[in-house]
DNA sequence: TCTGGGGTCCTAGGACCC
DNA sequence: TCTGGGGTCCTAGGACCC
């Protein structure tokens, strides 16, 4: 049979690791990462897991056990923690080249070439060398679809010792779905798990052998493609095109805002920083979607949330442009006297930059519009982010998150270099 | 007091057309 | 006044992922 092999690549509790690599004195300490906002906790070492804290746990509720118990508390340093992500992904590259960033702290890779080879000799190399260039941990997971290699590499984990798995054999395959809980499918999260439950489809195993029409009806052609993966049948290919569909800025705020002026300042600061990510994958925008919330945890009479959709009459990638359209939006949904809590932005119906170069050129104005985003766009590089911005954005930015714990950009800023004594 | 941010895919239902 | 089926496109909302 030519079947496929995947591999599933993951970092071991990624941004704890990374905390790790230029602070060895947290070696064998419990550390865990707080989400914007030092909200909530999004990754903890194996001594944090040994504390029973759970991962997305809010911190406030969880403060008094981990200061009981030594836990180091970081809050999350994207910047730095995107670098080293950058330093992984361009590792496995070199030892990989059929290769699927999927996450900032997992990649996909296509196998199937390597089939006559040891497999696992080979992903104990690709370990070390991981390890030793970038300082990351990995696990390594290998079956012949991908939602088996995430079954495998979850079992790989577990296993201290070698962090791999070769789960292609369909013995190995069956008794460990048997033991694994539906909801720890991928794809598969608590909604769907309680609709399963609820007609005994309990484990890995029974929805393998469940009937997929079936399972289609109940749940949708999702659900079916999940059946059909774990039966070692591939549905889902590695993703070789790697351009956004679409581009999301949002953020919640330092504290409760009621003004719209500060809202304003926020929405034009998010849709500042989502042109950046869309000029840097070389695409025009089409349509923008803007929304404003209360927290979801307020009083049922003192929520409000709503969004609006926008279509622009050219596609375009001038932050100017797509500021002007954003605020216009916070115009027409803002209410007062609420406390507000979030607001974003989301940049739908991306095109080519270069499909619309013609018509976009008859209307000289828009022409001049992108020599200064380009212009600013270079400044910034060179000299740091928002050395110069849009009067919209602010300048008391009071809005601003607040994160008390962040570790140094190690790896980005020259200022924050660490220091060898 | 304090509960993240950034993505993708699928479906149902309405509008509209012939 | 009665009275149709079939197709496409779009959008909102809901599910999932890390």
């Amino acid at each position: 049979m030519n079947s496929r092999i995947f591999a599933l690549v993951d970092c071991n509790n990624f941004y704890a690791s990374c905390e790790r690599v230029f602070n060895p004195k947290l070696e064998n300490e419990p550390i865990v990462v707080l989400s914007n906002n030092d909200g909530c906790i999004v990754s903890r070492s194996n001594e944090a897991k040994e504390l029973k804290i759970p991962m997305g746990a809010p911190y406030f509720k969880y403060k008094e056990l981990m200061n009981k118990n030594g836990v180091h508390v970081f809050s999350s340093n994207y910047t730095f923690y995107g670098d080293m992500s950058r330093r992984v992904m361009k590792s496995l590259r070199m030892l990989l080249p059929d290769l699927e960033i999927y996450s900032i702290d997992e990649a996909f890779v296509d196998l199937s070439q390597y089939r006559e080879s040891n497999l696992v000799e080979i992903s104990e190399e690709i370990k070390e060398k991981v390890k030793q260039w970038t300082g990351i941990p990995i696990s390594i997971g290998i079956a012949h679809t991908k939602t088996l290699s995430k079954v495998a590499n979850s079992i790989a984990k577990k296993e201290k010792e070698s962090s791999i798995c070769d789960l292609r054999k369909i013995e190995k395959i069956e008794e460990e779905l048997t033991i694994l809980d539906v909801e720890e499918i991928w794809g598969i999260a608590s909604g769907w798990g309680k609709r399963l439950k609820s007609i005994g489809i309990n484990t890995g195993y029974d929805l393998m052998k469940a009937n997929p029409e079936y399972i289609r009806q109940k749940i949708s052609v999702v659900g079916q493609r999940i059946i059909m993966e774990l039966n070692g049948y591939s549905c889902i290919d590695i993703e070789r095109v790697q351009k956004k569909k679409s581009i999301i800025s949002s953020k919640s705020f330092g504290y409760k805002v009621t003004e719209i002026q500060e809202i304003k300042e926020a929405v034009s600061t998010y849709a500042a920083r989502a042109c950046e990510k869309l000029r840097d994958q070389k695409s025009r925008v089409q349509v923008i979607s803007v929304y404003l919330r209360t927290s979801p945890f307020e009083k049922e009479d003192s929520r409000y949330a709503k969004s609006e959709t926008k279509v622009l009459s050219t596609p375009t990638s001038s932050t100017a442009k797509v500021i002007t359209a954003a605020n216009k939006i916070i115009e027409e949904i803002y209410r007062e006297g609420y406390r507000y809590q979030k607001t974003g932005i989301t940049l739908l119906n991306l095109i080519n930059e270069d499909y619309v170069q013609e018509s976009l050129y008859e209307d000289r104005s828009l022409e001049r519009e992108e020599k200064i985003t380009t212009v600013m766009d270079q400044v910034n590089m060179q000299y740091g982010t928002n050395t110069i911005f849009h009067a919209s954005q602010g300048t008391k930015k009071d809005w601003r998150v607040k994160s008390d714990s962040r570790s140094k950009k190690y790896t980005t800023s020259l200022k924050e270099l660490p220091l060898v004594k």
